[in-house]
DNA sequence: CTAATTCTTGACTAAAATAGTCGGGAATAG
DNA sequence: CTATTCCCGACTATTTTAGTCAAGAATTAG
């Protein structure tokens, strides 16, 4: 999990479109105007976005994106995932070296807390950013939230 | 909030730290061995580390640096805040335009979960990860934590 | 005291990622 | 037909990341 700029404005990307995109499409033109991206950089990142299934497109005049199912079932972590393409950061992984090593044991606890992270964000979606509501609190029993939410 | 391979390398370090301090100081020598970081750029995470109160140094041979405070009482979000210098991403504030305009709508909505993100990477201590132990499964009341969770 | 060790600091550099540019296409609504 | 819009690849400038180098200050071991 890589939380870097791109991601910043790729959900800001679609937070536009999950707010403006009513019945029809957004133009990336609209978009790159409201949020101050350019054009050029919205479309390559909306290139990733339509291969990861996370928005539609439709050419020609009146054309555009939108949301590819409801914003309550776009996940944070979907679109920073989309965008990222998250490299591999295993350095011993492979290389057959580092038998329980400290640099495997540091490296194992940090994949932990980057998995905790993605955890997180796949349960916040569009829908919930826009009503600044935590989805967690939707959950009925507390047990099965801290169950979601413990470390593996 | 950002989180890039820098915040990773500082956690990692500070994780080496935390296993393998005990009573004596450890070096940058050490943790550049063992973790394969170069021993200048430690140098230099380790600068921040220090000026964020984060470790404590000790010059001359088997001199190094140990943490400042209990594993406890020290977490990823201020690890990461120590070597990050989180640039302002502000871009409509104190122009004075866009007034509750889309932009700075969806900007105040990516600030909230940024916010969420720091919020819960600051219950995370080092020696929560050690221990690979969710802190919030010690919390009492599940409602204490559900509005210690909650968006603002 | 001396010498080895280790942190401290600043300037510099190579490599990678980020953000943006450009130019040409293809589809489609009107 | 034509304007609009997505689509795609190559290219470029800027910034960040990660690393290098060199000099120096503190401190401990002997």
């Amino acid at each position: 999990m890589k939380l870097t700029t791109r991601g910043r404005y790729a959900v800001t990307a679609m937070l536009d479109l999950a707010i403006n995109g009513g019945s029809r499409p957004v133009s990336l033109a609209d978009i790159s105007g409201r949020q101050e991206i350019s054009l050029s950089y919205l479309e390559q990142l909306f290139a990733k976005l339509r291969r990861g299934k996370l928005v539609v497109s439709a050419r020609g005049p009146g054309g555009g994106y939108r949301l590819a199912r409801s914003r309550t079932e776009i996940y944070v972590a979907q679109i920073i995932d989309a965008v990222d393409e998250s490299v591999d950061v295993t350095n011993c992984q492979g290389k057959g070296n580092c038998h329980q090593g400290e640099t495997c044991l540091t490296h194992h606890l940090w994949e932990d807390l980057s998995g905790q992270i993605h955890e997180f964000l796949s349960h916040i979606s569009l829908g919930d950013l826009m009503e600044k509501r935590d989805p967690r609190n939707r959950s009925v029993s507390a047990d099965g939230m801290l169950q979601t939410l413990s470390l593996r």
